[in-house]
DNA sequence: CTGTTAGCGCTTTCAC
DNA sequence: GTGAAAGCGCTAACAG
């Protein structure tokens, strides 16, 4: 039975190699030669040694580990940008600690504590719903500690982000909606004190001012994400007969709505059109053969990473800071002009 | 502007007071006095003090985490099993390190060595697709290191596990298809070299052959869970005529099924009655009036969590393997009753 | 190419 | 209630 707590000395004792011998081969670092390389390889081996990286990094001081930080995990937005994440991460020998606030400004500041004592070389954040107040993250940076915010951008100056122009495609899905002849368009947005839904709903509402359609606030829901805000939006829709197309940027309370209208077993009529956000498989499945927004999240996970290992590589005083905006992509399937 | 580094020991200085009732004070040691304790503390936050945990967890070897690895957080069903874990972590003080192994065998054990050589407590695992061996978590395990199975159990012997009992389900939720009338029952399953999907292809075969209906091979199909294996399977069950019903043990491939001939323009016949497993929330908007299998996800989370921390906390000669297994629901919503 | 030595930041016995 | 001192396991000058 081998024993856990095997360390470079036993390995050093076992074989009269002293142990920083052991430890430089073991890094495989070019000052030893390949014979006794071998031998500590094979000792390594022999005796179950598993290097402490708790010691190595507070030696070092240098982790090779990042933090994420999401809302949820769950959210399909979020989990093909911690993909992307993961694969620029995995070439440049980064580990990452993958967490989630629960959309918690408690848990979130929590947790962004645990990332700092763990000594992770940066983080990448898409902050919580409930966050409003930047300083502490202005605090960290201050101290020459590398964030990154991505899809909810930090509103503070000379802060890393990485965004979608969620504006510019809101405006552009909105007008497709309405050369294909859709004047009555309902917007399905989430929470307005987010600055993205703000835009996206501001898309919209320019898209239709542009085009001298009156803007009128009921057809404009807005959501917290939850199960219960789809309810109430299927509810709505319903008392809104003129309705003839569906803009939704926000796809978790728009497939609560679909669910619960479809449980209801009430049909929304083949005529209206819908354009939604797909970052859950569901609005695929939902209308597969319609307009969609494609988000560049597996593209934002990768860049959002690139960019820190940049930040990382370079001395605090040096880092610039940029705000990087990523295009989305309106996929136009087949017409869905209207027929009437 | 704060200073990174700040130690104990900046406090210590700073204060004329020894760096270990530093370190008690900031433990909340009882053997400190108030007085002295208030001192430190503020003087700890003027400094901008952060604890340091690769130093401290280096001394007490104990780290006061767990690692979690999972194929991918993307499938609902991981990510609903994560947030039972954070949960009980959460209550237990510990954190927890989510890492996906995209159903790969080699990530998956460079994941297991990176989680043991940052000292996690112990690590919750459900296994790869391509994951056959099962030798070297035997070895950790024999090390006296906490390993506990979920959803894809280890098949050694002495070790623990916590699964869904998915043979059962799968013959009830079989038998209810035929009880409502149907004879011609595909099965979309995963695949069968995992025990898991074996189960739930064994359940449906006990179950048409309880009702003396015959087992068609070719009704039985097969799939890797990937997009591809999908859309083979919607290929193939338009060249089957005769079929009424569909039990689906695998909604990954499920779902992209649907999307295939959705976006094909194929509507599926509405008396082909469809029962699957709930996973993703999208087989609840494909057929959200019908019957589903709701997998106790969130529950397993939670258990699974609570038997790991039984096994930290326990001397390896002291501790009990056992493999709990849990129940799925089959949720009746309506009736499909045949009714042609 | 290999050994000596000091120390990363923290905790914890043992004194007093 | 507080201090002195040792050491967790590893790495990195520096020396030879």
């Amino acid at each position: 039975m081998k024993n856990n707590n095997v360390t470079i000395h036993d390995i050093s004792k076992a074989l009269e190699i002293d142990s920083s011998t052991v430890s430089r081969a073991l890094n495989n670092s070019p000052r030893v030669s390949q014979k006794t390389k071998d031998k500590i390889l094979s000792k390594a081996q022999e005796l179950g040694y598993q290097r402490n990286s708790l010691a190595s990094k507070l030696r070092t001081n240098k982790t090779h580990s990042i933090g994420v930080i999401v809302p949820r995990i769950s959210r399909h937005f979020f989990s093909s940008v911690i993909a992307g994440i993961e694969e620029t991460a995995f070439e440049a020998g980064y580990d990452v600690i993958i967490c989630q606030s629960l959309d918690d400004f408690e848990r979130e500041k929590k947790l962004m504590d645990t990332l700092l004592s763990n000594r992770v070389d940066g983080v990448l954040i898409s902050v919580s719903m409930q966050t409003t107040s930047y300083d502490h993250f202005k605090e960290y940076q201050k101290q020459g500690f590398p964030i990154l915010f991505f899809d909810r951008p930090c509103i503070l100056e000379n802060t890393t982000n990485v965004i979608i122009d969620d504006y510019k495609i809101s405006f552009e899905a909105t007008e497709h909606l309405i050369r294909e002849g859709y004047q009555n368009i309902v917007h399905f947005s989430g929470p307005q004190h987010s600055q993205l839904y703000q835009n996206r709903t501001n898309g919209y509402k320019d898209a239709l001012e542009n085009n001298q359609i009156p803007i009128r606030e009921q057809y404009i829901f807005e959501s917290y994400l939850m199960k219960e805000d789809g309810i109430a939006m299927a509810q709505k829709i319903l008392q809104l007969p003129e309705v003839d197309a569906v803009f939704s940027s926000n796809d978790t309370s728009a497939i609560s709505a679909m669910q619960y209208l479809k449980e209801k077993g009430i049909r929304i009529p083949e005529d209206i059109a819908f354009v939604g956000f797909s970052n859950e498989p569901v609005s695929a499945v939902i209308e597969p053969s319609l307009t969609t927004v494609k988000q560049p999240d597996f593209e934002m996970g990768k860049v959002s990473a690139s960019l820190l290992f940049e930040q990382i590589n370079c001395k605090p005083s040096q880092r610039i800071h940029q705000t990087k905006i990523l295009e989305p992509e309106l996929i136009i399937r087949n017409s869905s002009k209207k027929t009437s």
